[in-house]
DNA sequence: TATGAATGAGTGTTCATTCAT
DNA sequence: AATGAATGAACACTCATTCAT
């Protein structure tokens, strides 16, 4: 579909030149379509430029979705959520810029997409997440932590390292990255004796 | 001096208008200087831009090093970096913007200044913190986990944690979520018991 | 016929939105039909224009013929085209706004199309106004005055009343506003003495 | 100044290609400055425009003020105003122009420079000219007829003749015109004993 | 040194017109 | 015949940067 051809050329291009330096033109060239015909799919370069970071926050949305749901251990989510996160990063790296793009650019909306479409504020997956992690806390098998704490630095944590990743041009495959994160996400740094003393103060 | 005056306020201004809406003229006006001053002082618009940004960053250097440059005992140390980073930025919300508006425009950039002028990037900083987690590592303080992993996973928490806070509109009080943050880095989320049964895998 | 509602509500928004800043689409949208639709009927947009400013001028010509045709007495003929030019536009404001339009928009065509249809430039139109004016003059009943002369002046006049009727906003009623042109234009402004001094000189 | 040369320039380029079909560049090219300049001065393409139209009509009011100033009988005035309103278009063609384009792009303003700032408009002016007609007729040499009727048909009168003598590229010498209409506007174009009849009815 | 004034280069958006169906 | 879709050509306005004073 035309629709689906633009947003697929505009998130390429506004990546590459981002969204004040791209010319609509310059997404319309390649495509060989005239300027006005984007035009016809899109109001504006604004509303392009939006559809494009949306349409990418659902397909992030969906990877995971897809990574996780067959997963019933809670652990083993986490873990799946978490090497799908950094895999889809690796394999869309455009989109980190449009999320840049976005929140340079859109200073006056309240919420990035990536924060208004995303899991955070859906409750419904934010329950699921809630509910999984809860039931690993009754089972002991996490310590007595309130899920949104858990979720708040897991959430922290991965947008930080996506972020640095392509920011710091580091370009470690996800997989490892991911044994990393869990590594420490899930048993902390400290040693066995420096946590006790922890659990005792 | 005039220097410093016109990086606090395109600081300022900058921030608040981002960087492509931000006319020069916008910076002198408040000053009550001429827009050709200006370039006196900075020869483009870009530079004075990075200069504002590096200046942040130095700021950030020094508070998060006189936060840390007296403490001795190497898990105080990292407390003490990690609530002096997300307190700096609670205070200096401007910076973050500038962060991002270098991103957006300055793609061609192979880091970003952060990075490049950040602990990341200079070996005896770097060099500090890795002595300082081996001989907690070695005195069976931390476990037996690479320092430079370590050092990632907080870096990474830490830039998330505060662009969430931003993008997000988070609020949370910097005290507090830097206790979540090292409740979890230090002990992880595992239970006792999970915990082993991980080690021994 | 397709023609004439096309007319009609070509007349209807060129005369609401102006000539420049009526998008063909918003003739076409309220008769719900395709804007290549009228593009069958009118080959470009300037002949639509045209050919409604043309309608409009015929209609004023048949209206003021009509009121005119079975009045023989001469003066009572110039009341009557008066009267009913007055009338006329006051039914028919959208008509000035045409006129105008078409001033201000094709400013190489020679003549407007109200001085090149209108009885300005009609021979027998003219021939007709003559011979009644001559009638007059030699039973007497008008001054010995050029014939040419009454004419132009009495078009001027109404020209521009039309125009400062619509212009300034003003809004006496037709008949009132005829009574006094005629007062005026038939009896002058002098008194009887200084119209006899006039004489004289 | 600056100001004046393109003003000048303006109702020039304005005339000549009409509102919508000038291009600012075409105002700037001949000066041989930039488009921005003109910008400098003039905050929108319509600001210097409707400035254009300000400075015609200032002009206008002038040129009549000096031409009736020093003159005491009231119909010498008229005549002297009458004149120069005649001459005066004679010398400025392309005031008329910009009055068209006035009405026709801005349709929305209540009502147009011409007679918002012009005698119409101005209590002073009127009072002016209706204690002079006043006077004229107290002293028997006009006719009782309301001077709000004498100026309003005057008025018009000129202003469709000014626009006839452009849109139907009528080119009589003023003076022959400013004659022609004040035979018919002071005398009538009754006879004798046409006028003493309608007097008795 | 400080600056007001000048401007070239750049871009989002519109719309009359065409054309394939 | 009727029209939805496509588009090239235009144009107002901005702003980083320069320069004469």
């Amino acid at each position: 579909m035309r629709c689906e051809e633009i947003l697929d050329k505009a998130t390429e291009v506004f990546a590459e030149h981002g969204y004040r330096n791209t010319d609509v033109q310059y997404i319309a060239d390649p495509l060989v379509i005239g300027k006005a015909t984007i035009y016809r799919y899109f109001p504006t370069k604004e509303q392009l430029f939006l559809a494009a970071v949306e349409r990418g926050v659902s397909l992030l949305n969906e990877t995971i979705g897809r990574a996780v749901d067959r997963v019933n251990d809670p652990i083993a989510k986490m873990t799946a959520a978490i090497r799908a996160y950094l895999e889809f990063f690796e394999n869309h790296p455009d989109l980190v810029e449009l999320f840049i793009q976005e929140r340079a650019e859109f200073r006056d909306r309240p919420k990035a997409i990536y924060f208004e479409h995303g899991c955070d504020s859906k409750e419904d997956c934010k329950n699921e997440w809630r509910s999984s992690l809860v039931g690993a806390i009754s089972k002991g098998r996490l310590r007595k932590i309130p899920p949104e704490r858990i979720m708040a630095v897991t959430s922290d944590l991965l947008y930080g390292t996506m972020f640095t990743n392509h920011f710091a041009g580091r370009d470690k495959p996800f997989e490892e990255q991911a044994r990393d994160i869990q590594d420490i996400l899930f048993r902390g740094i400290f040693s066995d004796s420096e946590r006790r003393k922890a659990k005792n103060s």
